[in-house]
DNA sequence: TAGTGGTCTAGACCACTAG
DNA sequence: TAGTGGTCTAGACCACTAG
């Protein structure tokens, strides 16, 4: 089987990056360079050195050149679903509350609404073999004519929820982590001691025009939730097919 | 100022996907026929094409034709660094000890390793105005002939010290995060009371061949990590420039 | 068999860089 | 001014898909 021009190309220039023999910061030979050293037409190495700046090795500083980028370490892949995360995913959900309210301070600020529009509020438990794993509260801002039946709330995802009418290409999500430990409600709900370690994950969605169109928590018992995420260089966000 | 071509042609096209004109599953126009309509030769309209698919609306079908997307929306990008993280970052560190000892039976799991071959253990603190924020302990395989100067320690990163030899392009990385509640000399080191919550975040660091070079865990005080990750479409890992 | 996307070429013109 | 990457074209040939 014989290897297409581009991909050889490719594979060269990334070896020769990988075994640091092109350093970041260093300039790579010139399309016209590459073309003649490896009998390729421009339009071919354009293609390459376009797949290796995808890739996130190089990148390309018109009327100069190509260039070894400084890697970058501190971006990651995190996994990340609701209803299932390593070390427990839920089979099914319970529906504790569907309520309609006034915002309190708190809702009004992570939602940026004004205080005489109300908010939804859908709390449920996560469940896995029966017992509770997680304690999920989401906020959306009321709209006249949303529907509110109970089996469609059950099981939709946050942004189906939050984004109806909106399509899920237009929306943007926002994440944050930290550790807390289980008091009050929260113990009672997930049959934990007080002080228990809980992961928190917050969450937040906006449109396309970055007005949020919902906020949530989730307080998932530390034992049934551990989070992974990856990092090594010339990932890809969106697998093919 | 005049819009390029291909960049208009990749407006249109992720507007109508972003607007649901185009759901998932749909085809779009084949190549030949966007070509036609917006009077560009098909080697454009293919650019076009690519772009959006890197951006994760599309994908081809080699003999088929382009189809929209459904879209991910379990990935996100994931922002850690062990030295600054919202919340608070650390401006320094306190190295506590290294030292080369046998492998302790998890040592060997997490390594990969026979009982024969030592390990490089690196404890330290992280420190934000003096006072502890982290508590992070490293684990590597020792190589003979290793330079092991403290001061390289203190200011290196993970993958400097694990891939010394080995270039940044060829690393890969695993995290794992998780909650935890203090115990035992994580508390004294800390300064936290026994339950305190901690943000611990398991790092492994492989190469291109997955073989492992580095194990480690950081355990944050609660209050002093919060993670942060976003998803939106056509998001990229790497910034230009 | 007609149509689709995938690979590859030669060539033209442009703005920008840096000596 | 010589060289660089960026845009765009017309055209050829290929394997694959699906009726």
């Amino acid at each position: 089987m014989k290897e297409l021009l581009y991909i050889q190309l490719v594979d060269q220039l990334r070896k020769k990056i990988q075994l640091g023999v092109l350093k970041p910061g260093d300039m790579l030979p010139s399309e016209n360079e590459l073309s003649q050293e490896y009998q390729i037409s421009r339009v071919t190495v354009r293609k390459s050195l376009s797949l290796l700046e995808q890739e996130g090795y190089t990148y390309s500083a018109p009327g100069k050149g190509y260039f070894v980028r400084e890697p970058v370490t501190d971006k990651y892949i995190l996994n990340f679903n609701e209803m299932n995360n390593a070390g427990g995913s839920a089979a099914s959900s319970k529906l504790l509350e569907v309520n309609v309210v006034p915002p309190s301070t708190k809702m009004m600020y992570e939602l940026q609404i004004p205080d005489d529009r109300y908010v939804i509020v859908i709390k449920r438990l996560l469940l896995a073999e029966g017992a509770p794993i997680a304690y999920d509260v989401k906020y959306l801002p009321y709209n006249r004519g949303l529907p509110l039946v109970e089996r469609e709330i059950k099981y939709a995802t946050f942004p189906e929820l939050a984004g109806k009418k909106t399509s899920l290409f237009s929306i943007k999500k926002d994440l944050k982590i930290c550790a807390k430990n289980a008091s009050g409600e929260v113990c009672t709900l997930l049959n934990v001691e007080e002080g228990h370690p809980l992961l928190v994950i917050s969450q937040k969605l906006y449109t396309a025009e970055n007005k949020v169109i919902g906020w949530g928590e989730i307080y998932y018992i530390a034992e049934f939730c551990e989070l992974n995420a990856m990092w090594s260089f010339g990932q890809r966000l969106y697998d093919n097919g």
